[in-house]
DNA sequence: AAGGATTGCTTTAAGCCTCAACAATTCGGG
DNA sequence: CCCGAATTGTTGAGGCTTAAAGCAATCCTT
């Protein structure tokens, strides 16, 4: 009853596999999504955004932050206003590039974002906690090949 | 240089691997996004329905639609009537029912799909082409448990 | 030192997505 | 039979996302 039901080929697996990747990625990132939204009045990107700054102390630029999030630039710009007009991150000037930002976690961002990690961590554990630790770790380093060769070939470029 | 740069807490495991399950799906997503838009000018949500039809050439409610590809009505119906008005999908009346209709694909829809299917089975093939079939195996088996608790709690309800 | 190229960020248009509210229809208990 | 409840599909508001175009500042080559 989900994305899997679309396999159909004959080289299957692969196919397969990815439907189950995708099935499995969008059902925890919706409830994540939801509990962010009921309990915290809050969005994915926005959290994601708060939890990039919370390990920069210093703040970090928006080009970083694009980066960092896989998202586009006139992405962070939106989101880093919407957190900025609530005072929850603040714009600091560049001294050597007076394009750039930095942009870093005000003291009430920091707070709230400790409160919503905390949570956000027990949804996440509880979404794995089917699994023992050795299988987790499987997992882990089964994907990292996935995520290491994904990387490496950005485009795929058949001329 | 991406999401993954974001664990930090007293239960690693389970959150750096939520984050690198993201991670390789959005690298894997992003691609074949930027193939279906280059190559056939057309988007994934288009994709995946016509995929969930090419499975039923009898047609398929948009009720059942929206269940299987994980979304909402309101967003079926919106995609339906691209493509109906491409000529891609027909909606047929389903006689015992006046509210419902029966989304089918067109000729001219059976054939754009197969062409595009097999483009994206090849690059989903690809995608994996760093692991042996055991590994692939290894990964879909312990995704499938994960996919099975995911869909056993759609909800954390903590009274 | 000057010119073009690049970089950092913003803006805009278009599409996807959710949620909530709605209309039409069907179902089911009395 | 009839009325309330549930179901099917549509609509609208609001938010995320991308790609593309644009501006300002910086870099780099000569």
């Amino acid at each position: 009853m989900d994305l899997e039901a679309r396999a159909h080929s004959e080289h299957p697996e692969a196919l397969r596999l990815w439907l189950r990747l995708l099935t499995c990625t969008q059902l925890i990132e919706k409830q994540v999504r939801h509990q962010l939204r009921t309990e915290f009045d809050t969005t994915l990107p926005r959290f994601d955004l708060m939890a990039q700054l919370e390990r920069s102390p210093d703040g970090m630029k928006m080009n970083e932050l694009s980066r960092r999030m896989m998202v586009t630039g006139g992405n962070v710009t939106a989101i880093t206003d919407q957190l900025a007009s609530e005072g929850l991150v603040e714009r600091l000037d560049v001294l050597e590039d007076r394009r750039a930002w930095r942009i870093r976690l005000t003291l009430k961002g920091r707070n709230t974002f400790r409160d919503m990690a905390q949570q956000h961590e027990a949804w996440i554990v509880s979404a794995f906690d089917n699994l023992n630790e050795k299988e987790i770790q499987t997992l882990y380093k089964l994907l990292g090949r996935v995520k290491q060769h994904a990387h490496s070939t950005p485009e795929t470029e058949t001329p």
